[in-house]
DNA sequence: ATCGGAAAGTTGTCAGTGGAAAGTTTGCAT
DNA sequence: ATGCAAACTTTCCACTGACAACTTTCCGAT
């Protein structure tokens, strides 16, 4: 939070274009992306299950069933937060593509993965859980999708490069399976946050690719320094 | 420590075990049991997010607010559920451990938590959900705690068969990620457990294993028929 | 210019929820 | 039998999500 991390999504890229006209182009000037913010931020501040319609609104500054207009129901809300979500990340994914090695871009796209979920706990906590969300959602699976085949496209690289006989699927599966095991497990994002974490977490990240690449029998998964 | 008292069954053994003593002990027999019975159900049917507390009270036929007289709030109630679960989880881990061969028992281990995963899924649903339980209660702690101990020895073998320098703690909190992970990805628990899933899910973890194993590098992740 | 419809937002209401407080039943030790 | 604590019920309160009905604002067709 210590960023203004949220401005990346591309939702306010979508409507920040021509503040002039839509600012306030109406009662609120757009309350979808003012509520979307003001959920992420509950989130983050008491949790997915401390979320409530109410507060989002009150905390928008409008009347308690204003969102429903717009979202439909909290799920609706909720799955908008969580596409947010996955704007960030493949932007962030698509920003490393440039790097030619596979394996480096790999590492990296992990590393950018846990960043995210650090850095934005409140679209994070929404992204995955699939109780809150309609995972059926158009925009959702679209931008999720999109994610995930970056990744596949990646392990291709690295199949073509490294090992031509390698199941790309079961391997995507499982290296996001990792990360985003990780990225759930790991306790108490907040404290990580604070301090040196992210350098913890780029080692830890650092050790997961060694023992991605190289395997049980051959990997050392050595602090590197 | 292969077969220690298996509190997981104390709670189904207990019903039907000595009825004499505890069945009618009170006004209910056992509620606490009972209570974590019907919420499993409950998240069974209707996920996570569909828990009541007073749902919960009437399906075990008491009033509503019985099980906070013996978990506080909800949140300790849905804590027992999660402990319960690492109780069976545990279990199938120590069942395992007559394994020989490290690699083989650990590939065994993460076809034992998908399959505990999905065939409690009302407890499963919980376990994770950090954000649902008090993850420092004492017994949830202790026999959490245990399962990863367990994971930690085997990979100690591993190591000591296999790989000597591999940094065993590192590639312990991977192989939990990527299990774990891959639980929480697993679309539609029920569709898998419905037909044909076990086998589905047991081959995946055999091109898991295979992975883990040899790595990008060298794994062919090919189906073994 | 204005009129009508649609979008944006409000107010009011309802059943349901968790939690606290206070009362009641039950078993048991003395 | 009596006293006491544990197990459970009843009552209450603030809060929630969803719905329906209402008002305000905008915008385009005439």
């Amino acid at each position: 939070m210590s960023r203004p991390s949220v401005k990346i999504c591309s939702v306010t890229a979508t409507t920040a274009g021509d503040s002039a006209t839509t600012a306030k182009n109406y009662h609120h000037g757009d309350l979808p992306t003012a509520l979307r913010a003001a959920t992420a931020e509950l989130i983050t501040e008491k949790g997915a299950t401390g979320f409530s319609l109410r507060e989002v609104a009150r905390r928008a500054g409008v009347s308690h069933s204003a969102p429903a207009h717009h979202f439909g129901d909290s799920q609706g809300l909720l799955t908008s937060v969580a596409a947010e979500g996955f704007h960030t990340l493949v932007a962030s994914f698509e920003e490393l593509q440039p790097i030619e090695e596979p394996l480096d871009r790999l590492n990296k796209m992990g590393k950018a993965y846990i960043r995210t979920a650090l850095e934005n706990p409140g679209h994070f906590g929404v992204m995955c859980a699939s109780e809150l969300i309609n995972e059926d959602d158009d925009e959702f699976c679209t931008v999720s999708g999109r994610a995930f085949e970056i990744l596949v496209e990646t392990v291709s690289e690295i199949a073509a490069a490294h090992n031509p006989s390698l199941n790309i699927e079961a391997a995507a599966t499982w290296i996001w399976s990792s990360v985003h095991g990780l990225a759930v497990l790991l306790p108490g994002f907040t404290k990580l946050d604070e301090k040196a974490g992210t350098d913890d977490v780029d080692l830890l990240l650092d050790q997961f690719s060694d023992l991605m690449s190289n395997g049980l029998f051959k990997a050392t998964a050595a602090y590197p320094e």
